[in-house]
RNA sequence: UGACACCAGGUAUU
DNA sequence: AATACCTGGTGTCA
């Protein structure tokens, strides 16, 4: 199973969102040219990493899904392998995909069991990166820069909420991620490099 | 079937071992009164563990075993089931009552085919687990600390060697505790509750 | 020192 | 297929 990038956003067009101002519920926005939060589409992202030996072969699995006013739920379904990488750089990979996915502004709710990725936002970590030039609390280099830096132009036209779920404690999306994501780490015929990966 | 509680150490006193001078084997300590190893009663203690579940409804199956100098056996069955429990708790708690069963210290091998059992003594994680205050390699609190402390108390007054046994592969002692472990646990009529698992 | 994740291995119970 | 338990390790951050 490959990527499936270019997420089809004309199936969410399809879902008669498009024009905010004929929405049923009332809160198109009245104020036409300015984006407001609540007037962006609401999607939901989860995601998942795997990296069998860490560093190993790995993947990722991600679900986008929107639930349209109408009560449609529209899903996408996105995973890789990699030959050589790491479980954090799979955590953060998922989400990114994820987010570059989207061709519009949206308000976005990640779910990731990862504190790596989910606390870099909640705990400000990465404020405190920029502040440093991209060096830790111990002013250290922070890893996987490319990455990071990928996931901040990836997040910054939409409005994104983070959620911390416990893995591998029943979160059905979560374990279907993760189902996604062990699955393409382990069928080496579709392995790509993980060229940011510094071994 | 329930337990059998207090071991009748009388029918091994019948056995004319109390008095270790009159051993013909002339093991029996010179040393009069310090209690030597090599002077104690040697017991023999087999038991499993079983669970319709896990977690579910349990019990273990103990053998005591004491082969007297004349030759002559003596042999007392344990077993109890319980209405929910793990493994894991059945294979502790079947050795526990074994040696609990024991009113005088005894040099005693204990067969088990749990590695959960056997190895928190031949690998010293117990010293570890101890080291740590009760956490684990991972730090996490270690699980089943009410029969580990008990069986550690169970354990003092007696030199207790630990062997592993590989399950269903035709040891003859090990099969009898299964079946007593596996006829207590499917016989609800006699179960008990588990006070100290936690669900 | 703490947290989360990712594994690798082993035994038993189903 | 899954749970109950343990050992050993790395990837990352505060």
């Amino acid at each position: 199973m490959g990527a499936q990038h270019g997420f089809s956003f004309s199936e969410f067009s399809q879902a008669g969102f498009v024009s905010d101002a004929a929405r049923p519920d009332g809160r198109g926005g009245a104020a036409g040219a300015r984006i407001e939060e609540g007037s962006l589409m609401e999607v939901t992202l989860y995601s998942d990493g795997s990296s069998r030996g860490n560093p190993g072969p790995g993947g990722y699995g991600t679900i986008l899904r929107y639930k349209a006013p109408s009560g449609a739920v529209h899903e996408k379904e996105f995973s890789e392998g990699f030959s050589c990488t790491t479980n954090n750089r799979m955590e953060l990979l998922g989400c990114i995909v994820g987010l570059e996915a989207l061709r519009r502004p949206c308000t976005v709710t990640v779910y990731s069991d990862s504190q790596y990725l989910v606390n870099a936002f909640n705990q400000n970590w990465v404020a405190g990166w920029l502040k440093r030039g991209w060096k830790n609390a111990q002013k250290q280099p922070v890893k996987n820069v490319d990455l990071w830096k990928r996931l901040l132009a990836a997040k910054e036209p939409h409005a994104v909420t983070f959620v911390w779920v416990k893995g591998h404690a029943g979160h059905a999306e979560n374990e279907r991620c993760d189902a996604l994501a062990t699955a393409a780490a382990d069928n080496p015929a579709c392995h790509k490099e993980d060229a940011g990966f510094k071994g």
